[in-house]
DNA sequence: CGGTATCCGTAGAGATACTG
DNA sequence: CAGTATCTCTACGGATACCG
C-alpha cells in the first residue's frame, strides 16, 4: 500500500505520456471524429455518415483508442433498437481547443509547408 | 501561367493538412528532437546522444521528414572534418511552441488519462 | 443498430553493419 | 563526422463479410 503515486501532486508528464497523446489525435480518423463530438454528441452510424468513408472497423478502432485515454465517453441507452452516444470529455474538449490551434498553425504555414516539400522533392528524391 | 494558386489568399488547410502535421510532431522521436533543437541549434552526433537511445537510421528519417515540412534547417559547413547543423524554422519553433501547450495540457489531465486506461484495461482486454 | 471477425497490403520502426 | 544499406518485425489502415 506505500504507493509511490500518493506523491504524485505534481504528474511530471513524461516525453512518453506527451508522445502517447499526440500518436493519439495524429492517427488517420481521430481529428474529424474529435471534430464531429465536439459539435455535438452522436451515435455511431450518424459518426459513419459524417466522417465518410470511414469504415466500421476504423470507426470503432478510432473510438476506443479515444476512449480509452479518456477523451471520449460512450453512453449505452439501454432502448430497443439499442442506442450508443459518443462525446468528448471535458479533457477531450480542452485537448480540441488546442488541435484548433494547431489548425491555425496549418493554415498560417500551408504555404511555407507546402514549398519546403516541393524544394524537397526537388533536391532529393 | 494561369496559375490557381493566385487565389489562394485564403490558404484552407484541408483536414489532411492538419493531420500531416499531427502525424508528423507525432511521430516516435520528433518531439523530442524538436526539443532539443528549440534549445540550441545541434548536429548529428550530438542528437544521437542527447535523443537517446535513437539509432542513426531513425534520427536521419526524422530529420529528413521535419526538414522536408519546412520545420527545421538543415545546415553544411564545408570544413573538414564536416559539420552540419540542424535549427529550428520560425514556422517549426511556432509549432513546438503549440506542442508546449499539448504538454500542459497532458500534465494537467495525465491522472484523467492514466486512470482512464485502466478503467478500460479492467473493463476490456 | 452497433458493432466483430478475418484477411491482407503497406509503411513505420529497430538492429546491425558499413561508407564518403 | 554524418550518415547509408540491408534486413526484419510489427502495427496501422483498409476491404469484405458476418453477428447479437
Amino acid at each position: 500500500m506505500a504507493e509511490v503515486a500518493e506523491f504524485a501532486a505534481e504528474p511530471e508528464a513524461s516525453c512518453d505520456d506527451l508522445r502517447s497523446i499526440l500518436s493519439r489525435v495524429g492517427e488517420k480518423w481521430a481529428p474529424q471524429v474529435m471534430g464531429e463530438l465536439d459539435a455535438a454528441p452522436r451515435r455511431f452510424n450518424e459518426l459513419l455518415r459524417l466522417v465518410a468513408p470511414i469504415t466500421p472497423r476504423m470507426l470503432t478502432v478510432t473510438l476506443r483508442g479515444l476512449e480509452s485515454d479518456g477523451l471520449i465517453t460512450r453512453t449505452v441507452h439501454p432502448t430497443v433498437p439499442p442506442q450508443v452516444e459518443y462525446g468528448l470529455t471535458r479533457a477531450g474538449r480542452k485537448l480540441f481547443g488546442i488541435l484548433r490551434t494547431v489548425a491555425s498553425w496549418t493554415d498560417e504555414n500551408l504555404p511555407a509547408v507546402h514549398s519546403a516539400r516541393a524544394a524537397y522533392r526537388a533536391a532529393n528524391g
